[in-house]
DNA sequence: CTGAAAGCGCTTACAG
DNA sequence: CTGAAAGCGCTTACAG
């Protein structure tokens, strides 16, 4: 005997009306003990029909609402999976969730969404919100950095970022050096030989500027690499690589942009310059972005198979909650060329 | 004596060294109370600066994380702010997000960001994840419906979507209305007499629609209204509306896009037709999107402040936690033109 | 299946 | 400030 006195005490006084109904009302109204109702509540196989019936029906009454802090607090798992973003315009995440989810939802995992900057006033470090939420493991989304070191057990996996890794943490990504290839395939076999890559900083653009460079040279040509003002890679950078790239090599036929975004800065470019695309130029990014498949684009680019890198990671961090001790491994994911109107056989020579 | 004879025993025994650090394992080495490690982690102020130390640098050393489950089940308020969003390729509500963590940052309040689609598997409804977190309110960033019904006291308040309303919730929004007056007569302004509409179904789109309107027939003209197919209200609608305006009215001189999207679908529409922007088409859109700044665009439009109705609707919340029987409000944010160069006077006649 | 019990890691008064 | 205590709403064995 204990605080339980106080619960019971606190059960029969109905002055309270605005009280949250909790596991003790279920179980009461439903005629069942309290431990039934939490083994309803996990889909416990345990439970005969008829009872789970009686149970759901008196959480539909009440309009219960287990509360996850206390299970969470009970139980020793949460079932969340917290995923860290960078930034949410960089929309490639969205894919990635949905990957993640489909991994996770017959499992009944959640999920939980964060970006770097969000809640930094009450988190010191990026994933200290997800330490104090206890989730299950962590997606990061994100180049990782050292302030993002998980202190005990809790399984990680980097997607989409190969650059730098966390020490005890798998990694899963596109094959950035396959996709940059298979773009810089795909100008090469329209007949290109005059081409250019935008490119910038960050590990992926690194790994796609390698890609290219050896299909370039593959084929027996030399590479030419344009990068945007402090090697960014936004649609400005491209905008402007491009736009250098014209002025100083007027006899371009193609561009590689290390994704869309730039690439739509180099459509930008390619208009301002009087050139058609894709009949004086032709044009393909990196990321199948909304915006490449828009009526203005109709861009020829790589998809990086976002979906699955997503699955990928999902059961990469499922495996770590089963063998902690498991080592470390990098896993790919074949991209896939998708081909739009922006590409075609260079203009013959006049 | 009841639990706690257990937690000593456990506490005194070193052999479990995986633990996750308690706050007793914190006032231990910091050499202070159980209680006032809860003050420090609460910021209060009736602690001394040199204890704060102390228990600052126990807090470093054993990398504890307050686990946020006990802090919720212990105290009342989670301290956290839900918002729940349609979609995530909607970008507006980053701007939202910013505005309301802008507002709260200083209190000390997190907030979690959820999709409608995001946890459909584990969650019933799209606010029961929510409301099974305990968050202090919620901001609903998506058209309500009926199933975002919240059960007691929780404060709810709609961002950005003026129809429907969930009642006992507050409303905040930008001034759609007069939005779509400021883009309408900045056309008019310029000396078209020839506009046209690319609308949609949706709340905003036919708000927008009724001050276009307005603004055209107070100018003695009679409005153009074309709606997407199926009423949709993306990219491919606002080119298929723009492609059968252009062919049913030649005349048109301008064009009015009730998003930014519809206008990325118009000017590629524009482009088809063989007409330039802003040469032979002026075209205007809503939203200041990331894509309304982009070189290819260089978008006039209008900018919803949707960081202004972020803070406004945290601000909202805040006065309806202090308050619950406070009258439900609507509060609109004034929307601003911005000017790109996408616009400009017609054409002289030929 | 039930029922009584312990415990998860905090917060919150409260007496000193 | 401390220290002992109760309690938040669950989960988890465990005996019956």
């Amino acid at each position: 005997m204990c605080e339980h006195e106080a619960v019971q005490a606190r059960n029969e006084t109905p002055s309270d009306q605005q009280r949250r109904p909790t596991i003790y009302d279920v179980a009461r109204l439903a005629g069942v003990s309290k431990s039934l109702v939490s083994l309803v509540l996990q889909n416990s196989p345990r439970v005969s029909p008829e009872r789970r019936a009686a149970v759901q029906q008196a959480i539909d009454e009440l309009s219960y609402r287990p509360s996850r802090a206390a299970a969470a607090l009970a139980g020793s798992r949460t079932r969340t999976i917290g995923v860290l973003l960078d930034d949410y315009r960089n929309l490639w995440f969205v894919d990635l969730l949905s990957g993640i989810e489909l991994e996770l939802a017959p499992l009944g995992y959640r999920v939980a969404v964060e970006s770097i900057t969000s809640n930094a006033h009450v988190d010191p470090s990026p994933l200290d919100g997800f330490e104090s939420l206890r989730v299950s493991g962590i997606v990061v989304a994100t180049e990782p950095t050292e302030s993002m070191r998980v202190n005990r057990d809790t399984p990680v996996v980097v997607a989409g970022h190969r650059d730098l890794t966390l020490p005890g943490s798998d990694v899963v990504a596109n094959d950035d050096r396959s996709g940059a290839r298979l773009a810089t395939e795909h100008l090469l076999g329209l007949g290109h030989t005059e081409i250019g890559l935008l490119s910038g900083g960050g590990g992926s653009a690194r790994i796609r500027a390698e890609g290219f460079e050896a299909a370039i040279r593959g084929a027996g040509l030399s590479p030419l690499v344009l990068e945007g003002r402090d090697r960014g890679t936004g649609e400005i950078d491209g905008y402007q690589a491009a736009q250098q790239l014209l002025l100083d090599r007027p006899g371009t036929t193609a561009i590689f942009a290390a994704n869309d975004t730039m690439a739509l800065g180099a459509a930008a470019a390619a208009r301002d310059a009087g050139r058609r695309i894709p009949e004086d130029l032709s044009l393909i990014g990196y990321d199948n972005s909304p915006l490449a498949s828009s009526q203005l684009l109709r861009l020829t680019t790589i998809d990086p198979n976002s979906r699955q890198v997503g699955a990928v990671a999902a059961k990469s961090l499922l495996a770590r909650m089963q063998d902690p001790d498991r080592e470390s491994e990098e896993s790919l994911v074949d991209p896939q060329l998708v081909t739009r109107s922006s590409t075609a056989p260079p203009a013959p020579r006049t």
